[in-house]
DNA sequence: CAGCATCCAGCACGATACTG
DNA sequence: CAGTATCGTGCTGGATGCTG
């Protein structure tokens, strides 16, 4: 009982898919889903339907490269649906799928865990560059 | 109502973090919890106490300085307890905090949700695929 | 065992410019 | 508006070697 497939099973869980294995395809997924803009992008897009220039207002911070790019690839995964009108000027949104419903909601309760736990973050932090001052 | 922080009241939340905004600690604390090591190394702590080399083997691919890193990261948030032996050879154990317990459940759950999607996201990369696959 | 220090390759990311 | 293309760089992160 010592690799991941086994603890994951020994946990009860028997999902042929586990992160904490090396080449699991999950990881990609779980990074896209969590990665530093994709984690926000999912959670501005649970707010409703959007469009590219106003996500990008959303998910303050976000160059137009980035976005883009983030979109793609939570597109490939079947989090995002992009719906595109043929019209000029363009006019592009982009939604969740139920899929990627699921996703944000227990992504937005992480969020807020840890939204709500900046005052006990903050003060640890002090703490903790307190004790190594001196050096 | 365009900032995030207006969205963020406006959705019922008045409380005074947002992910959303630019210049947010939360954002940091955030990314130390969804990062790539970060989330796979909170959720191993979710099994038990543990000690480096153990959560090495347990977070497949990880290096020595990333876990490092990473547990540095953690502890200063005040996710992760590290409780240090002074024997020789020297023995230290890494445990969740009672907060890092609560973020890591969010985490687990979000975790076990993708894990439990993979075969709907997999078949969404391959329609994602087929559709461009002349370009 | 539990780590820090150093080096360095690669790519993540931002800035800018251009297209339909 | 909704992107793609290109370029430059600073940070990420792996490999290696050393310490207590």
């Amino acid at each position: 009982m010592e690799t991941a497939a086994a603890r994951t099973e020994a946990a009860g869980s028997d999902l042929p898919f586990d992160v904490f294995a090396r080449a699991c395809p999950s990881r990609e997924t779980l990074e896209h889903v969590t990665g530093r803009w994709g984690s926000l992008t999912v959670g501005a897009l649970r707010e409703g339907p959007c469009r590219f220039n106003e996500l990008r207002r959303r998910v303050e911070g976000v160059s137009e490269k980035m976005l883009s790019q983030t979109l793609h690839a939570l597109e490939r995964d079947g989090i995002v649906h992009r719906e595109a009108q043929p019209t000029n000027p363009p006019r592009v949104d982009y939604e969740l799928t139920p899929l990627g419903i699921e996703v944000a909601d227990r992504l937005l309760a992480l969020i807020h865990c840890v939204e709500g736990s900046m005052a006990q973050v903050l003060t640890a932090r002090g703490a903790y560059d307190a004790t190594r001052a001196g050096r």
